[in-house]
DNA sequence: ACTGCTCGCGCG
DNA sequence: AAAGCGCGCGAGCAGT
């Protein structure tokens, strides 16, 4: 049966094919050594490979690759993995002139290729991120499977129901002629998309977004360590503490029928509305600033936000963590989106690293191996540095030069005097950017009574607000360049969002989306310097930040060669704005200190 | 039981 | 809630 698909493509019930296809390459089903060695002399020459493959499952820790098929103009080569080692595919991976290998979501199959033992091709392009490029700001950019994009730039239609059949047997026609296909198909698409990426001027990002990829794998295939029991622990804590709020609050509002049991549900923004509307305040909302524009007048408000806030730890940050818990390697591995937002961000999911509570309570059960640590790289005030380099704002960018730090001068600016905590610095942030992004005085005045406790009158809130853009009269200049209506926006790398309408995404989008563009530079560098830090691997990156673990003994060398890949990465888009990386050595994601000894110095060693 | 929506909120 | 933006997740709720 298997014999049929070296030749004559045929399908289950053995008939020939009819395909509209004149194109149909050659198809060689490789299932011994001398085979591979054969085809991956023939494959060498090729200048592009469509690569896809075939697994058990979708874990790499887990599942095994059964096939993998390798797609060159007009020749298509499906390597068994149950019958043959695929470790010659090094030698067609590897070495000068290798191929350019074209994958849809290649973060799947090259995790299957770190399993395997087998390389990571140098050159890669993934059709699925062009094709995200291509479509950053419009819905099309979350529907990119490979039949999405083979319908969108081929016109052609993909049958996927061979893709999740068992592959774990003996191997049908229309299993292998679906494969064939897959891999065929990548050739196709990479034409298409290549052409679409040079008329879009997309090319550098697709570039930069490929050359980051495998430090994506890498980071997924990794995962990160997880003290669940302790984060078990914080979990019951905050269920009591709700069910305790849940129960005051029901004897404040006096909302307890014949039982003594609650007649409101106070996770219910709906119910919780409801009560406040009968105790006499009109709201449409229920949200922390409506609810604090009545707390003067409304004794529930502190017992609604604690309750919302105890009910977020119990639901968002509980229990079903250690779901996430991989039964093999014992640490979570999340999913990472590498375009994950319309500005080009990451995203991350199930479970989402990237939002964490601050709390080290909850930080510090993300931890490394032993005798391992965590070095943490954060961009200082990454987005103002770039905005001020797209506003060319005069003053901000001669701050930056100085060295200044404007979280700090914004919380000086607010409070009125000198003396700023961290928490006031952090509370800045969001009044900076805030300001950058076009926040009315309204909201300013409010954020600044609540984490600043200043209480402002519209006019002085206003007068604030102005001293904020009199001290950077560049970024005032920049609200009033923006065009009116629907635009598309770049930013320093060239990234493209279409479609972008309100008056404060044009402010964001290219400013965030440069942002990313460095971070993801700089996971680049990453990868293909991994040899200057050996026992050093990604484990999170949080938009601005990313985390590695290496070995004790390897933690100065890694902060070192994270803060120059870090800076490296982001300064090649900023020409006169210079950039800083903050760098620490960490026992845990908590931050609690590590008790480092540094590497021998062999150099001035005494023998 | 599942899907799709809104609301609210965790993070950067 | 207000001209800050970008995400993902869980709960409630309505509809099936
Ligand atoms: N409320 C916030 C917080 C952050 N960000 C964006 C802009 C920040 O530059 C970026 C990274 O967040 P950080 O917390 O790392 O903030 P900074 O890099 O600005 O400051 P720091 O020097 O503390 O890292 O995320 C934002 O838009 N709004
Ligand atoms: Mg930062
Ligand atoms: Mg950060």
């Amino acid at each position: 049966m298997l014999g049929a698909l070296c030749g004559e493509p045929a399908d289950n019930t053995g008939n020939p094919v009819t395909s509209a296809d004149q194109t149909r390459p050659d198809v060689r089903l490789v299932t011994d050594a001398a085979a591979l060695v054969e085809a991956v002399r023939e494959l060498r020459s090729a200048p592009v490979i469509g690569l896809d493959c075939e697994t058990t499952g979708l874990d790499p820790h887990g599942d095994r690759l059964r096939l993998i098929q390798l797609a060159a103009r007009g020749c298509v080569c499906l390597v068994d993995c149950f019958r043959v080692r695929p470790c010659e595919l090094a030698r067609l991976f590897q070495g000068p002139g290798a191929p350019l290998i074209v994958a849809h979501n290649a973060k799947f199959d090259l995790q299957f290729l770190m399993a395997a033992g087998l390389p990571v091709p140098p050159r890669l392009f993934d059709t699925m991120l062009a094709a995200q490029i291509l479509a950053a700001g419009t819905p099309e950019a979350r529907q990119v499977s490979l039949a999405d994009v083979a319908a969108r730039y081929l016109g052609e239609t993909v049958d996927k129901s061979e893709q999740t059949s068992d592959w774990s047997g003996e191997l049908t026609a229309g299993q292998l002629e679906y494969a064939a296909h897959d891999a065929a198909i990548l050739l196709r698409l990479y034409d298409a998309l290549r052409e679409e990426l040079r008329t879009a001027r997309l090319g550098n990002t697709a570039g930069l977004e490929n050359r980051a990829l495998p430090a994506v794998a890498w980071m997924e295939h990794t995962g990160i360590g997880f003290d669940a029991e302790r984060w078990l622990e914080l979990g019951l804590a905050a269920e009591r503490r709700r069910d305790e709020l849940a129960r005051e609050l029901t004897a404040t509002a006096g909302a307890e029928d014949l039982f003594g049991n609650s007649t409101v549900n106070w996770a219910s923004p709906e119910q919780v509305a409801e009560v406040l509307r009968r105790r006499g305040h009109e709201v449409t909302s229920t949200d922390e600033a409506t609810l604090r524009s009545i707390q003067d007048r409304e004794p529930l408000v502190p017992l609604i936000l604690a309750y919302r806030e105890a009910s977020k730890r119990v639901g968002t940050y509980g229990e079903r963590w250690a779901e996430h818990v991989h039964a093999r390697t014992g640490r979570i591995h999340a999913s990472w989106r590498q375009i994950g937002a319309a500005s080009g961000r990451m995203a991350c999911t199930r479970p989402n690293l990237q939002n964490l509570p601050r709390d080290p309570a909850y930080r510090s059960c993300f931890r490394p191996g032993a005798g391992r640590v965590f070095v943490k790289a954060d961009y200082s005030q990454i987005e103002l540095r770039i905005a001020a380099e797209i506003a060319k704002d005069r003053r901000m960018i001669e701050a930056f030069q100085r060295g200044e730090d404007l979280h700090t001068l914004t919380a000086r600016l607010v409070l009125g005097r000198e003396a700023v905590t961290p928490e006031d610095r952090q509370a800045a942030k969001a009044l900076n950017f805030g300001l950058l992004y076009g926040m009315g005085v309204q909201r300013f005045r409010d954020y600044a009574e609540l984490h600043y406790g200043v209480q402002l009158s519209l006019e002085e809130a206003a007068e604030l607000r102005r001293a904020w853009f009199r001290t950077y009269p560049g970024v005032r200049r920049w609200h009033r360049a923006q065009p009116d209506g629907e635009a598309e926006t770049r930013t320093l790398g060239g990234r493209k969002r279409i479609g972008v309408k309100s008056f404060t995404e044009k402010l964001n989008t290219p400013v965030q989306g440069t942002g990313a563009d460095g971070l993801k530079a700089a996971l680049a560098l990453l990868w293909t310097t991994r040899d200057r830090c050996p026992s050093a691997v990604p484990v999170l990156v949080v938009h601005d930040e990313i985390v590695l673990e290496c070995d004790v003994a390897e933690a100065e060398q890694a902060a070192v060669w994270l803060s120059e890949c870090m800076r490296q990465g982001m300064a090649q888009f900023l020409r006169r704005v210079p950039v800083d990386v903050e760098t620490k050595i960490i026992a845990d994601y908590g931050g609690t200190p590590a008790t480092v000894e540094p590497e021998p110095d062999l150099e001035s060693a005494p023998f």
